[in-house]
RNA sequence: GGGUACUUAGCUCAGUUGGUUCAGAGCGCUGCCCUUACAAGGCAGAAGUCACAGGUUCAAAUCCUGUAGUACCCA
């Protein structure tokens, strides 16, 4: 059969995928087993695939497919969450493109368009995910807003409220007025942005002077209800107990003196706009100053504005600077750089805005959640993060969870709209019959605002599992509490903490155990990447060109847990070359002629022996370390680990070692080694690369029956010999130091060279035939008698002679010598040093002191052959 | 402004409780090689005052203090 010499990933990545999906191998059902469980952090049901993504996921398969093959009842739930503002404007716009407005619709219709929009085109991502080899139990995938997780949320949210945790208050929010809703302080973002400060004159009653004021919204002046300064600023002292006029709407407000103001900022005078900003608002509570809305809450100006009045807030803001310089009221104008808040959704400047609000109380559900983490029952890894946890713990604000907004779980809440009872507010799962207080049953209404994702999402580990409708399920028994949670740091607070505390209170037990956070994926340059910068490649372009595996390979190769990683597409080519060199190395091994007849005595003392007994120890010392690097989730220390071995030890010494020469034939027993070796490689590679390890581990043996190399156990790591690996480590020294004398003699590889001992005990003679190998010698065997055109080289404190045809270069050979030897000498004064301190023989432990000592002794074996070898050199 | 973390080779990072021939890896770089598994390859090599300044210790990349810079979070 021919192979191609190039590895081909997009027939075998969609023949295995399919092939998986087919045979049932990601479905997970209740059994016996141990349960190794994740439940995916659901994606926007509107997002596309980006490389955050596919590293998040790439990590949650690698461990999934190691828990199969440890023989864990793997189960990883796949789904989306609904996201209720990326939606809402995806079907927004949908409807305008058509020429419908979303304010011709009644709520019904427009959540008809939403489910047909999220039918047609939402959980593309999921798809995606299969491309990536994902190994989801898809059976299980569930979506936020179908029924069962639905009811959920709407039981959880009436429980919180009879148990007092749910209340509704007014308070500031940050208002978006495009998308007309408010939203929390993390989809705010804050930008620098060039702005004015404009010093306007604000007159002061019942006097002939001025108070200058520095606002970057004079537009707001129209709200303003007072004037503070801070008591301790000389400049202001005369104005207690006075009070000023309101330019342009001529209202007369307090001054109010309160050490909040800054006295070095502007003119250290602050107009206070309690209903349009927050550190306003607190202040206007604190000295009881009235509350006028100015705003509308598309943005535009209310009545409340007088002569502004359906104007825009920012051709207000210019309006009202042209009416304040006509009349002379602006002093001056200055530039200024300050930070503004945007919606992160619709990219519009925040308004903040004082609105009625649901808010779930936060300071009894937060209690266990922060105990959990500081006590280790829930680990985050890395630990780094604990301490901005516990921070964020300790100082945690209510959670405001309405939205106003159509598609989500609508609040279940109805108001009696009837005169006698406005103040009525009933919560229950079903609309009430009628109000209970005046009995009419005409009025009542339900709460037009839905709810935040986040209050559906924060209790997807338990309702993934309909935890909610049916406690008792086997399902929610059996896989819950899960094990890892595989997510960003950026999301740590709003989803992780509040899953912790859903946890607690509904199940009384944690969601996972682990807690593994991804760092940012970043361009080169170390900026996120982003749609609007355009700096993220389309992760399945790279598919396309690397290969699913490679492109794993790629993410993985750097991507230690809480470190951001600076992606290159160039990762993703290692990785794709990674996975040529297995294939590669499957197809000399399938090219070699095996014989049963080989002559076993021969055999025994060879180099083929050496070489399997050498790699059965180092594969197993591989195991250990895998297995140790996986406990700790350092998956990309596990990966390199694996990556190091197939490449460097089995392709470039052990497969080197064991062909056969042209026209040879390899022993079969050996042959046999060889393929067990190949196939436990495989199987440590496959959670990484689990297309690549799927096609070769079919082809490599036909006793190969099982559905997958998925269903194989993962290896067991057996003991092995410490002595065994030294031994061959000197020995892979010493063709290091051959092959450098090769090089730096411009000998070609053709050359017949000879390797020599005068030691008939030398600790090379074991490996002879192994080096000759390597190195392409004609010789490398025990002399008594050396020639004396030999050149010596000296590996650790052993001394050996190369003849070459070739002459050397005696001058240059001794000034190597010399350097060596001079660095030799400084070394071995080191360690005298060190053992001539008295305090360092008093204190030091016995093993260092025994290293030390065996440093001295090795140094001083090295001086004197190094010295001999000088002398010979004339 | 407050908090947290970080600074080790050209780049990205390891470096466990201070002590392994005076710091390791991958990529990149340099030289040689198209040696019939792989040039998506092989072999060899160069490269670091461990951010800076002090201190503790027989011994510091590792512990302590300060300085500078970077990142993230909060206001």
């Amino acid at each position: 059969m021919e192979i191609s010499p190039r590895y081909n990933p997009a027939t075998v990545e969609d023949k295995w995928y399919s092939r998986w999906m087919q045979n049932g191998l990601f479905r997970s059902v209740p059994d016996e087993r141990e349960p190794y469980t994740i439940v995916i952090p659901p994606p926007n049901v509107t997002g596309v695939l980006h490389m955050g993504h596919v590293l998040n996921n790439t990590i949650q398969d690698i461990l999934v497919r190691r828990a199969r093959m440890l023989g864990k009842n793997a189960c990883w739930v796949p789904g989306t969450d609904h996201a209720s503002i990326a939606t809402e404007a995806r079907v927004v716009a949908m409807l305008r493109e058509k020429g419908i407005k979303k304010s011709d619709l009644t709520r019904d219709e427009f959540l008809k368009y939403a489910w047909e929009w999220k039918e047609k085109y939402g959980g593309i991502i999921l798809e995606q995910l299969k491309k990536l080899g994902c190994s989801c139990d898809w059976e299980r995938t569930r979506f936020t807003m179908e029924k069962s997780l639905s009811d959920g949320v709407i039981h959880v949210f009436t429980d919180l409220y009879n148990k007092g945790y749910i209340y509704r208050g007014h308070r500031m929010i940050n208002w978006d007025p495009s998308a007309r809703t408010a939203l929390s302080d993390e989809e705010v973002n804050y930008k620098e942005v060039n702005s004015k400060l404009y010093y306007v004159k604000y007159k002061i009653a019942d006097a002939d002077e001025y108070i200058i004021v520095a606002t970057t919204r004079p537009e707001t002046i129209l709200g303003d209800t007072g004037l503070c300064v801070n008591p301790k600023d000389g400049r202001y002292a005369h104005l207690r107990e006075k009070s000023v006029i309101v330019p342009v709407v001529n209202r007369k407000v307090p001054v109010i003196f309160d050490e909040y103001v800054d006295m070095e900022f502007g003119t250290g005078a602050l107009k206070v706009t309690p209903a349009h900003d927050l550190a306003d608002y607190e202040l206007g509570k604190k000295h009881k100053l009235e509350i006028i809305d100015i705003l509308n809450e598309d943005g535009t100006l209310n009545k409340f504005s007088q002569f502004y009045d359906g104007m825009d807030r920012f051709a207000a803001r210019k309006k009202i600077v042209e009416d304040l310089e006509k009349t002379g009221q602006i002093e001056k104008i200055e530039n200024f750089i300050n930070k503004v808040g945007y919606s992160e959704r619709t990219d519009v400047p925040i308004e903040p805005r004082l609105s009625l609000q649901w808010f779930l109380r936060m300071n009894k559900l937060s209690k266990p959640a922060l105990e959990n983490i500081l006590n280790g029952n829930i680990k985050l890894i890395p630990g780094k993060f604990i301490n901005s946890y516990r921070h964020w713990m300790e100082n945690v604000h209510d959670w405001c969870i309405s939205r106003q907004l159509w598609w989500g779980h609508r609040i279940p809440a109805w108001y009696c709209g009837c005169e006698e009872c406005p103040d009525v507010v009933i919560v229950q799962q079903e609309k009430p019959r009628e109000c209970p207080r005046c009995k009419c049953t005409k009025h009542l209404r339900q709460d037009e605002d839905v709810l935040d994702t986040w209050f559906s999402s924060w209790l997807w580990p338990v309702s993934v599992f309909d935890g909610f409708k049916d406690p008792g399920k086997k399902d929610m028994t059996y896989y819950y509490p899960t094990n890892d949670l595989v997510t960003a740091p950026e999301i740590l607070f709003f989803w992780v903490a509040r899953m912790i505390m859903a946890g607690y209170e509904y199940l009384h037990e944690k969601p996972f155990s682990n807690v593994y956070l991804t760092g940012t994926v970043r361009d080169k340059q170390g900026r996120k990447m982003s749609k609007s910068l355009g700096n993220s490649p389309e992760p399945l372009d790279l598919i396309n060109k690397y290969g699913a595996d490679g492109v794993r390979l790629g993410m993985m190769l750097c991507s230690p847990a809480g470190n951001d990683l600076l992606f290159d597409e160039s990762l993703c080519e290692q990785g794709r070359n990674f996975c040529n060199k297995i294939w590669n190395a499957f197809r000399l091994v399938m090219s070699w002629k095996k014989s049963p007849h080989a002559d076993i005595a021969v055999r025994k003392s060879g180099k083929d022996e050496i070489a399997v007994i050498w790699f059965e120890s180092r594969l197993n010392s591989a195991i250990h370390e895998i297995n140790d690097h996986f406990s700790k989730f350092r998956i990309s220390d596990a990966l390199m680990s694996a990556y190091k071995l197939v490449w460097d030890d089995f392709c470039s010494v052990y497969l080197e070692i064991i062909k056969p020469d042209r026209g040879e034939v390899i022993d079969e027993e050996i042959y046999q080694k060889t393929l067990d070796f190949f196939e436990t490689q495989l199987i440590l590679l496959h959670p990484f690369i689990p297309f690549v390890t799927e096609e070769i581990w079919h082809l490599i043996s036909e006793e190969n029956r099982l559905d997958s190399i998925m269903q194989s156990d993962w290896p067991e790591p057996a003991e092995y010999s410490d002595e065994v690996l030294s031994g061959f480590e000197f020995a892979l020294q010493v063709v290091s130091a051959v092959r450098n004398f090769r090089s730096e003699k411009n000998i070609s590889s053709a050359a017949p060279v000879r390797l020599l001992t005068p030691d008939h005990k030398s600790p090379i003679l074991p490996y002879a035939d192994v080096i000759k190998k390597l190195c392409g010698l004609s010789e490398a065997a025990f002399c008594a008698d050396i020639p004396d055109d030999s050149s010596a080289i000296v590996v650790r404190s052993v001394k050996l002679h190369l003849l070459s045809p070739e002459s050397i270069n005696q001058q240059d050979e001794k000034l190597k010598v010399e350097k060596e030897l001079a660095y030799t000498r400084g070394f071995l004064e080191s360690v005298e040093r060190k053992l001539a301190n008295p305090k360092f023989v008093q204190n030091a432990a016995e093993t260092i002191l025994e290293k030390e000592r065996k440093k001295k002794s090795d140094a001083e074996e090295r001086i004197k052959l190094l010295e001999e070898q000088l002398a010979s050199l004339g």
